[in-house]
DNA sequence: TTCTGAAATAGGTTTTTTCCTGTTTTTTAA
DNA sequence: TTAAAAAACAGGAAAAAACCTATTTCAGAA
């Protein structure tokens, strides 16, 4: 197996123990080398500039600390379009993957799929420029059907009001950490409420949860 | 490298991406061959039984279908306490890193640690018979000096009433869904506040989430 | 059977939340 | 500079949540 003519392969993961053994894998691969590994996307940057050789594919990992699997790809895309991303995380969030392949990425691959998936995800994002798994495929097609009303924006201080509305201080105590009337933060809930249709706090401390905006 | 007097590694891990590369890892090790993999604990009963050799050492996940780390570790030591378990896991919970470890598994490895860490581990399984880093081994220590307090015990009603609780129904809506009066309801809760040290509804749906009573 | 403790229920009160419908202040854009 | 839009704020009131202190019901033990 001549590995000088192989396709180069950088993985970015904060799991070191995964992203080492996923190293093995790749290279027992045929046509395909793994030039190194980053925790991060800033460990990345770094890499990408130190390091003598890009790779062609890049394996993106998407919560990792310090510079998750969002920013990076936001930055490979104006960077080094010529990069191609295969996102490969545990998550199958309709919004991330969404995302992500609007930001560039290549595929967007599941943590749990065969070995040999990867392989052919790995040589047909050479070959045809894209991958993607029936999984996911399938995912994006019920995304764009239901998914007609997209989820609303948030306002900074909508964000910090629900915040600290997943806590046990009174609206009185949220207005006083704010800075605002209560009358004010009364306005928010209110807002709040009507905008994401529930009928009440718990409601709204569930959608917080669920949506990431605050977590337990 | 002669391989024939390996000790022999079994991979318990429903994501047969993982599982497949970090085998690739441990064939790489001196010492250490894998056998197999299973994709949780009836697939592990099952291979346990047709597949002529038996582990030295299972690599356990906690989070799988259909049979997850923790039946599977009571089942082991009930059937197979020669076969020495290494738990490797994302999670870092303290009391399930306690169950394990009380259900007799040999140590408790975190997904992130380092390759050489994992050779290690598995070297001082065989010598020592068991193996801590030092990240579980502070937690545990953490876990002693704080958890004097431990958990409380929730009757049925009171757990049906915290997963009620985590809703937008109102107390009177939830009386009526368990067929109690409004002001059994408000026993309850007023029970879970004082046993919980929580203020209000929020501070109880935050902690039933937090505790897996309830999920999003 | 009677006693006993846990579960269920009640009454009454205060506080907080929720829901209206406004006005004032500040920011933004023309 | 001024008009329009957005953010902050208010009064008032009904509903729900939270708090406290009893009483009733009922199953199981003595």
């Amino acid at each position: 197996m001549n590995k000088t003519t192989s396709n180069r392969i950088v993985i970015v993961d904060d799991h070191s123990l995964f992203a080492s053994s996923l190293e093995k894998l790749v290279n027992s691969f045929e046509n395909f080398t793994v030039l190194y590994h980053a925790k991060n996307g800033r460990d990345l940057q770094q890499k990408l500039v130190t390091e003598p050789h890009l790779p062609e594919i890049i394996l993106l990992d998407l919560n990792m600390p310090v510079m998750d699997g969002a920013e990076t790809m936001v930055w490979l895309n104006e960077n080094h379009p010529e990069i191609k991303v295969l996102v490969l995380t545990m998550e199958d969030d309709e919004s991330k993957i969404l995302k992500m392949l609007c930001n560039g990425a290549k595929g967007y691959l599941l943590k749990d799929i065969h070995p040999d998936k990867l392989n052919k995800a790995l040589d047909e994002t050479l070959t045809k420029g894209y991958y993607h798994s029936e999984k996911v495929a399938k995912t994006l097609l019920h995304s764009l059907n239901t998914e007609k009303k997209e989820q609303p924006v948030f306002k900074d201080r909508e964000i910090d009001f629900m915040q600290l509305a997943c806590s046990e201080l009174t609206y009185k105590e949220i207005a006083d950490r704010m800075n605002l009337s209560p009358k004010t933060i009364d306005g928010y809930r209110q807002d709040l409420f009507n905008k994401l249709d529930v009928k009440n706090r718990v409601g709204l401390v569930l959608y917080a949860l669920k949506h990431n905006i605050s977590k337990i």
